[in-house]
DNA sequence: GCTCACATGTAATCCGTTACATGATTCT
DNA sequence: AGAATCATGTAACGGATTACATGTGAGC
């Protein structure tokens, strides 16, 4: 079957238990969110199809007013997500940086500038840092309770890419003379 | 003045001297590629906004029935260049990595999966070291001939990255018991 | 009463890639 | 002679974001 990145997620994100389209995206937004990120544009539409598709099974839950549809995989859908994980495929891989960017053309900025360029792209990967610092606690919380550790070793991972980043910007800042 | 960032790519690849489209465009996928993409799509068209606007200027070169068209920077176009590096705005910042997703989802495939998962992953990044030292020898001379450090620096920067993350997937393909 | 979080969805729009069309020159 | 590279451009398409529209429930 040929399915979407967004598809994947979905089901993987199904896979970690029940969810609302809601629900999903606020998920990837406090997981996934350093290497993968969704919109309810892509998520709701994703969803529909998916279930048409027989790899999720939506049902209604809502209580009261509110409406409320939330998704389990199937076991189509389970064997789908893991043949997606094992097939050895080529593995999409982009990233745009502006801050590297222009550091590229930072020969045509004064040391000054080229330092303050350095601390501000430092400044935003420490903020990253801090930001996935605050949610290690829930995940370890949660690989303690349903032994999932994976989602621990990907944010540790995206932790550990952010030091890698204000580390090599420090050296360079200590390497110019302003 | 608000431009893309694509148009700010175009001027800087300028600065470095007197291009076509397709130059900026070959260039870029010897240089930026890692962090900074673009395609004809993208570049001709600007091209034709930039010289509108005065920030860049365009000389027939043809030579026999080949058409040519190079533009170098104006006066303009170099401030604007430069009021862009030097502005402390936002950096846009973007990663999108199949494989650390994929990781991500592996608590649903066995260990020898999860080590072969890591395996793939190493092996990309391992590529695009290479490729990316493949390019080095020509930015060291580039560097020597016209002083701009930045561009040797940014390459040095994603040979150190794609090492950080082959480094990484190591240790942890060795912290799995198959 | 107000604000914030929960919840669903679509339409317009933007951004960018891919494929196509065309042709000259250089290298093997 | 044929392949690779140089060179320009556009049109179709796909993917994703943003804004909009709508409403409930919980806490202050």
């Amino acid at each position: 079957m040929d399915l979407s990145k967004t598809a994947y997620v979905v089901l993987g994100m199904l896979r970690l238990g029940k969810r609302t389209g809601y629900e999903i995206k606020s998920f990837m937004d406090r997981s996934t969110r350093f290497f993968w990120v969704a919109s309810y544009g892509q998520i709701y539409p994703e969803l529909k199809r998916l279930e048409e598709l027989g790899l999720v099974e939506g049902e209604a839950e809502s209580q009261g007013g509110r409406q409320r549809r939330a998704y389990m995989l199937t076991a189509a859908g389970e064997a789908e997500l893991r043949s997606w994980i094992a097939s050895g495929g080529p593995l999409h891989f982009e990233l745009r940086h502006e801050g590297v960017l222009r550091l590229f053309f930072a020969d045509a900025a004064t040391p000054a500038e080229q330092v303050g360029l350095l601390r501000t792209i430092r400044a935003e990967h420490t903020r990253v840092r801090a930001e996935l610092a605050a949610i290690e606690p829930a995940a370890e919380a949660a690989c303690d309770e349903d032994g999932n550790r994976f989602p621990l070793i990907t944010l540790e991972f995206g932790i550990a890419y952010a030091e890698f980043i204000t580390d090599w910007c420090e050296r360079m800042e200590r390497g110019i003379d302003v």
